[in-house]
DNA sequence: ACGATGATGAAC
DNA sequence: TTCATCATCGTA
């Protein structure tokens, strides 16, 4: 991208693509801590927010997973290719964002939990302004929201894991170490956009 | 600790 | 058509 501003392009930043999430669900999980979740901001200029916190949901056997109960109208997403989103509503108020992960067929995908100044799933997409209409679209920026790499991996002694969130009716699943977090302070800033560490 | 709030999916 | 459930959040 030899003709692009640098303001528009920092460094280590280039968008992630279908193979990033063609993978099973838990190493995108992983791997998508420190990258950029990237959204159009009202001037039209793309505003990026770390990604700090994030599920894995594996596929049809995992109980916890949309799933795994069959495909149905809400969830036909997950069930597509690797790289859409899949967005649903939660308890009647809150949109919930994931990305879709892995083979064709198989229902997996991950959610996103925090990004940013934003803790927790809803609170994103309120921030965000992310809502149904998202639902099935390309992360591209052609679909309007996306992620960009971060500028270098998050070394896996920051990387906590945990039991997924509320999930307590799904089993054994439930206490599987799928939820994936590391301290935003951590975090490398977003460049020309202000800094978070004095 | 609990109520808000409404789509979803399964049962009837 | 009804009903229990739900990948949450704000207020108390």
């Amino acid at each position: 991208m030899p003709n692009m501003p640098a303001s528009a392009h920092p460094r280590g930043c280039h968008p992630l693509a279908a193979d990033f999430f063609d993978r099973p669900a838990d190493r995108v999980a992983r791997d998508l801590l420190g990258a950029w979740l990237v959204i159009p901001g009202p001037n039209g200029r793309p505003t990026r927010h770390v990604v700090f916190e994030t599920e894995a949901y594996l596929g049809a056997h995992d109980l916890a997973c949309h799933g795994s109960k069959g495909m149905t109208r809400r969830n036909a997403t997950m069930f597509g290719p690797a790289g859409r989103w899949y967005v649903y509503l939660c308890y009647g108020m809150h949109w919930m964002l994931n990305i879709v992960t892995g083979d064709r067929g198989v229902p997996a995908a991950v959610l996103i939990r925090g990004v940013g100044a934003h803790v927790g799933p809803g609170r994103v997409t309120k921030a965000l302004g992310i809502d149904r209409s998202f639902d099935g679209r390309p992360a591209t920026r052609r679909g309007g929201l996306w992620f960009e790499a971060g500028g270098s991996r998050v070394p896996q002694r920051l990387v906590e894991r945990t039991p997924r969130i509320g999930v307590g009716y799904a089993g054994a699943w439930a206490q599987k170490p799928l939820r994936f977090v590391v301290d935003p302070d951590e975090l490398p800033t977003i460049p020309l956009s202000g800094s978070r560490k004095p």
